[in-house]
DNA sequence: AATGAATGAGGGTTCATTCAT
DNA sequence: TATGAATGAACCCTCATTCAT
């Protein structure tokens, strides 16, 4: 409808960076709006009024809702990525299981302050990942987390620390599900269950699961609670 | 472009039956479109077509597209727990570390041969639960597999088999989660981790990933590494 | 934009009569406009507004602008061609220079009465005939006026009034460029001649031209001015 | 989406000229894409595009589309009144009806050989002649060719080849129409006979029913095979 | 002279829904 | 119970044009 809005004018505004402003706000506004109403429900008016912006801009700069959403998935998707690069360099290489741990806290952590990353996931997943279909810059990205798992488990098998058929792929995938179905699919799951899942006491609780079920899965000898020492740490009981 | 068919009327059929019939078609394929699109992006004349009828008897039998939305949810829901209470009585409460693996089995495959279950769940909570709260027969359903999961837990943690802290609920979490992240996100998954999720001999792997961390993670004693290599392998050992 | 209209709705309104209704204004509408701005100018809520009624139906009963504009064509075609069969009826046997100078009347007064006819057939051509492409119905019309010109010229030949070498092809292109170019060029025209070409008097004056040209084109002996007894007569003779 | 292009820069290229270039393209491409599209359907993106320029350019330059539009007209009707002027050198004084007939063969091959003159009017005329209206230029322009027939058939007629009466204007209308209609119509009329218009041996043919008619058309007496000159000459029966 | 960014008015089309038999 | 017709809001997208360097 591109409604009209009373843009304060920058007095001496350098346009090319206004520029960029725009192609921003605009991708940070199809964030939210995709986030939060899926890609169908994602209407472009929606998100260029949230940018400030006009429905002809988006189209200026992204060419077409889908095109955007190509754009929106590339973003997010890079950015998981560079905090997963900057999660290396904390990693503590002796000790391959507390390495996993915060791995695995990393994962739950990211989704559970990330919803638009869920979201936005899942909406592509409803369209049959047709719109990362169209990204080559999205295939290459592909999983850092899978070769700093890979390297992770390695070392923790040649300490006996892990059992030595673990594949890297499958410890992914089991954190992967665990952190992410929960915060995906709570509003069914807490009508389902009755309780309310995304209580501060559910969540920590949660966190405790997923280490266990990750440490014990993939460690040679039971599991001896592990010293979880984030933040959240101990909490819960058990 | 409300569709026009040449329907053949059946000379006298009962009236209430034919009722019955349309309404039934139109369910099915009510489940079958949102499934496909998701709740926004299933069409109402979608629906009418491919259930043989017109739009105008969606509202005549389900008065509005989200009541039809609820009634489908209220459908694949009782479905879902039907078959759950038809596992129950195949159960052997002599093992339950066997009952426990066959009711991760159960759930996997109910997910694998349901994507529409998937599909429907998955766009409800992208709709933050709005339909299924509006229906208090959904909540009344809840899960009959969490008291089934307690009596086995209880029973096997009576044996000494499972960890006297096991939860139900955190066990049924678990096995969903595994179970039903796959599913729902394979699109996604199938490009980040550069592999077919779906083939046979994936899903046979990915079977075996569920049963042995399910297990590891609610044993007491560590699991003696069922020998997962074969792709179908001799399976669920136990 | 689809403007609300302050209907008169009919007291005991018989719906399907007014669906027929319905369907014929627009098409009646989508004539004049399509006329008056051609495809590409003629606004889809420009012809709902003038049928009285909405965008909406437009898609309801034609499924598009271009299909509408299809019908458009057909519409147009099929009351040429009973045109052409009404006059046939009219035409004296005995007297083929005369049925053919009637012929010849009959086409220039049939373009100069339905102008939208003609700007219809310049449009489509500008269109370089698609619309006509995807027509079925319209390839099958095709001219009923060739056959009565083939049997008039047969006549005329035998008769020795004709040439024996005269096509009844083109003579109708003869014919249809006579009148057709004058009515759909007369804009241009005027300016380039600086005289106005639709006066009464330029247009009785061209009627002769026609006739003349005609006439001394297919005939086999010199044309005597042929005593032309139509309406507009004697006129401008020179 | 507003091009954007790498354009590499002549390095010093006088600026003048450079500018001249830029005007000309931008012309030029209009013709093109009038032409092809019409008014209404020229899009002023595809035509600074096609010039390998910008949008802004051709405000730059002509103002408006309307004013390029009228820009594109004054200069198509130049460069045919250019080539009537061109052709009255040749033309044979003492023998007006091989001069007729040369005329009337050129205007035949211009209408064949320009498809976008034909175009452009044909859509001009479909906007009522209103940008013609607006054009000074345009208006003093007129034909040239009138003049040229004008004194052909004077010539004709004191040589008694001529029937007295024969009007230039009408002479001039006669040709145009006949050579313009066959090739604005052609799709449709293909359609409508069931023929190929556009074939070399059609081409042919009909420039022969041009010359025997405009002949018949102005000769006192019946008109005796007129020795066509030009390459494609007696071909076709007769 | 050239150019990237912005603007706002529609354009065709589709939606879920209701009317009136 | 079933059905064709009607409704109006909104959706994605495109257009010609102007701003501001």
């Amino acid at each position: 409808m591109t409604t009209k809005k009373t843009s304060i004018k920058p007095a001496l505004g350098v346009r090319a960076k206004q520029a960029q402003d725009t192609r921003g706000k605009i991708l940070k506004a199809a964030i939210k709006v995709f986030a939060k109403y899926g890609y169908e429900g994602g209407r472009v008016e929606r998100i260029s009024t949230l940018a400030g912006s006009y429905d002809r801009m988006i189209y200026y700069y992204f060419g077409s809702k889908e095109k955007l959403f190509v754009a929106v998935l590339e973003n997010i998707y890079s950015q998981f990525n560079e905090a997963e690069q900057a999660l290396e360099t904390t990693l503590d290489r002796e000790d391959p299981a507390g390495a996993l741990s915060q791995l695995a806290d990393f994962a739950w952590h990211y989704y559970l302050s990330h919803p638009e990353f869920v979201a936005l996931l899942t909406s592509e997943n409803m369209s049959k990942g047709k719109h990362a279909k169209k990204s080559s810059r999205l295939r290459e990205i592909s999983s850092y987390a899978l070769s700093v798992l890979e390297t992770i488990l390695q070392q923790g098998i040649r300490q006996g620390v892990f059992r030595p058929d673990v594949r890297a792929r499958d410890v992914y995938l089991l954190i992967a599900s665990l952190g992410y179905f929960y915060n995906s699919n709570h509003h069914t799951l807490s009508a389902f269950l009755g309780e309310a899942l995304m209580d501060e006491a559910a969540l920590l609780h949660w966190r405790e699961v997923i280490q266990h079920t990750v440490l014990s899965a993939t460690r040679l000898h039971p599991v001896v609670l592990p010293p979880v020492k984030a933040k959240a740490s101990r909490a819960v009981k058990r």
